[in-house]
DNA sequence: AAATATCTACGATAGATTTCGTATATGCAA
DNA sequence: TTGCATATACGAAATCTATCGTAGATATTT
């Protein structure tokens, strides 16, 4: 139980531009932002320095304009949010959380079909 | 898009308790509660009105000491949690997040064998 | 070079959440 | 019945998050 990654809300809606786009100063994150929801640059600007001095992400300063990338991974939040919600509301049922997950969202069958493989990989392996 | 269950982190601790217990009082939940960490008896109290005052809990007054009993299901607050992060973290790929799950929090067989019949529901239904 | 645009830094505010202290009512025991 | 334990109610502080305005630095344009 080692890394506790809680991104705010605001916090991830930016982490969500850089994990898609890379690189990115606070300009760019800010206009994916504006498309969605109205506030202004500096909003912007001052939760992407809390990041940093949280360590969400670093920075490269040489230039005037400076260019932001994540630290944490997409892959270090999913697992964080799987966590979270496994402990609270699922009571620790991976199984639970996976039927239900199916339940109300319906996969494709090409999802489905990736489930079913994955799954077959722990088909008793030596009979 | 009806309804948006977002307990605050509090509440859901509480609400844990009396998912588990069903009718509780405040000391009741609130001994629970300090078993993993320390706050005073008020808080929890405080929590709970609040809570009543939301709607996420109802009450019998009748008694000096009162009983709470959750208004949210488990499963309300599951299907809320679920929805949160496959459109956050999970970018909408409700299989990611199967995956994801069942990759770090390893399922028994059983369960394994459990969500393989339910996929088979699926399975092409009019061949 | 002067005006204009754009950037970072930073303080201040507003709102939500959590926390607690204190007042007051109610039940129980000596 | 007097005192003690335990309840609720409620206001107020403490924290966190999000938001913005403004100041000052740095480019860019004319």
């Amino acid at each position: 139980m080692s890394n506790e990654i809680k991104p705010t809300e605001g916090e991830l809606e930016i982490l969500q531009v850089l994990w898609d786009k890379g690189l990115c100063t606070v300009r760019e994150v800010h206009e994916e932002i504006a498309k969605t929801k109205d506030s202004g640059y500096t909003t912007t600007l001052k939760l992407m320095q809390i990041m940093h001095e949280k360590g969400l992400v670093e920075r490269n300063t040489s230039a005037k304009t400076h260019v932001y990338k994540a630290l944490v991974t997409r892959k270090d939040a999913q697992k964080s949010a799987l966590d979270k919600i496994l402990n609270t509301v699922f009571t620790g049922s991976t199984a639970d959380l996976v039927i239900q997950a199916l339940g109300t969202h319906r996969a494709s069958q090409s999802e489905i079909e990736a489930i079913k493989n994955y799954l077959n990989q722990f088909e008793n392996p030596e009979k």
